[in-house]
DNA sequence: GATGAATGAGCGTTCATTCAT
DNA sequence: GATGAATGAACGCTCATTCAT
């Protein structure tokens, strides 16, 4: 006999195991879409085809589903970059592209790419919210890189600019990239090819940051 | 003709030309402090000195409040720059440095800089407002440095990249770092230093985009 | 017939027997520390150590499950203040304040002291409550009281004022004792000491009833 | 020509001055029909002829209208009391009987009346609300009578009772009564007559508390 | 032209009640 | 019998917009 006729056709499910994952999708789907202000916990609710008391079984508040859907996220993809940081042996300059393409495919090409908009937008109305993400993904992401950034000038292979400050200018044409993709990319004719931008922005950095074995004349005076 | 009749008169009138420039600056102030979606048309207004109706007197709603705040706020910042680079004779190298930094000094450090994290959030909501500040600001503002860095590969001072790219690259770290000030930069200990920052970077791209006497090594191959 | 066949049918027996009973009890502390209208029924639930849905397997509402509590709680209190009535022989000063300060004992220092005021509280919203709470408790109490004034006044050893007066300006102390217990007891810096509060209104109360042997200038002219 | 056609046709209807005193008439009703948290903004705006958010024009929260209720009603009531203390002189006895049936005539019989089961109802739920009215309203009320206590004992007319314990006793009836008539009153067949109810209840109380020239076997032997 | 009182749709959150398991 | 996931109707509060004055 088979489970059941139609779970479809019955009112009420159970469905303890599925639903926080589904619950979280149907957020995250959300959440990009409206940013977090704009979005509606019946919206949400809809979109995982349950009632809207039923996200409150699951998540405390707004506040707690959208930080649950961080925590799920993003965070686990930081954490693999930091595997991957851990596991790597071999020239930095590799680690570097493994690391940007790598968050690039994992979050920049699936929902989660969204969120770092969401996120730039809401900071200054939701603090404690932005204090959360600064110190889950932020904070560890730009670490990632700053570590590859150090180690790289340790080796010898990168010239010694300021890592804080390098950090960001390897992390920021990626951010943009991410939120333009959110934005505006539907207003221009000409869409942008990440991986044509992404190759680009990580040769010139790349070449911009490597220790040159004879300074010539055009090489970085003190960039420090 | 005079301009107008009676003193009397003129300040009556002269009241009532400078209401909306007094709106629009209100404006421009609560929606760059407060975010979009979480300005209060009331606040607004009493910031004016204003009742509220008398917003509606001038402006049908409150997005079109805020369109009129882009176009008389940054839409002449654009124009100037294109001043700048219809007057400059020289180095490129010299006019991207101009346009960069008057760019940082004019709109960065102004009420103005927090306009583009505004425009990044609420586009995907207001898609005739994206289009309206993708047309009058962004491609705008693109076309200048594009402009600049074609011109700079025509005169054979810098490499021959991809302009629609270089362009992005060199204009990703300045968004991000207008938007970074209007976000999280209250999370972080040691706040950026906006002068150091777009130094490194204006060195780290300039030297980059360089065209090198004799391609070492090093040096990129075709970055095209 | 035995009351059950084996031990081990009894215990369940037992134990489903003696649910309803401790759902009771732990309605009773829920209902008196939060009140009718903001008690959960989760609270409750919790408190029995069942689930939510078991609550409904015996008590088909809050209300019903509100009035089982009073069934079980106060009526048999008020029996046992029949039985005393009935058992007593000597004055009726005796018996009022054997009366009063046993129902002081009994209801006002247990859990059940904070029946009166949610009753107080919710009479005018659940009418019919309120009519099964004024026959099974109100009623009998009162009864009781004027029962035992009615037979002083009989045997001559209280004054002849109406009853039914006497009997509410008797009981009005107390019931104002045990609401303000639940109530604004917290606010006050020196609290209300029971003992003492009922010891002066017995004195006071017993006094002013008492038939004077020769009634002086300051006596009740027939308070009547 | 008059004014208008007709006020109740129009949508928009200036009220400004007579707007508050309706709002909180509204809200008096409501809130001693239903009690406090039972009471919902949206009966209390239709009960005024408003919507809801007209309400918020005035009141910030249901609280402050709560506490508006309040302060327009029983704190002036309150107040009065003050002020025929200050202005009385001759015996304490006629004061006192002054104040009760003051009270009564003033609060027990109009509205206000009711607010006092509300508070005795809601005062644990809301310490907030509790603490307000103790301080504006019970403890005034409190101290008023004590005064006359004290005084009538300094002036040899009562008797030297604890004078915390007897401004309770004094009062219980009162405020007993006052409750009574907002919960079972519909309950009884033969409904309480308030003036001979609190009439014999002064007759009680002043003979107790009245100071006996010569005391005879029946007197209190030190009440305190 | 200017005002500001009034509106009403909407949102996050709660909780008594239901019912598939 | 017992469970607890699911529901949905409320409720307090907000705010862009309207309009009588």
């Amino acid at each position: 006999m088979p489970k059941t006729a139609s779970p479809a056709l019955t009112r009420w499910t159970r469905r303890k195991e599925a639903r926080p994952a589904e619950l979280l999708a149907a957020a995250l789907d959300i959440f990009v879409e409206k940013g977090y202000a704009a979005t509606r916990l019946d919206d949400v609710a809809a979109r995982a085809g349950v009632s809207k008391g039923t996200l409150y079984l699951y998540y405390d508040s707004k506040e707690s589903l959208f930080k649950a859907v961080i925590r799920g996220g993003l965070v686990p993809a930081i954490q693999r970059g930091e595997k991957v940081f851990e596991a790597h042996s071999g020239p930095m300059t590799e680690l570097l592209e493994k690391i940007i393409f790598g968050w690039w495919e994992e979050v920049g090409t699936s929902q989660l790419g969204g969120i770092p908009k969401l996120m730039f937008a809401e900071a200054k109305n939701f603090p404690e919210l932005a204090d959360f993400y600064y110190t889950e993904v932020i904070s560890r992401g730009y670490g990632l890189v700053r570590k590859v950034l150090e180690a790289g000038r340790d080796r010898g292979e990168f010239i010694a600019i300021d890592p804080e400050y390098g950090t960001r200018l390897v992390l920021a044409p990626l951010v943009f990239l991410l939120l333009w993709r959110h934005s505006f990319s539907m207003c221009e004719r000409q869409p942008i090819d990440p991986e044509k931008y992404l190759g680009i922005h990580m040769r010139l950095a790349i070449d911009g940051l490597r220790a040159r074995p004879a300074a010539g004349a055009s090489a970085l005076p003190e960039a420090r």
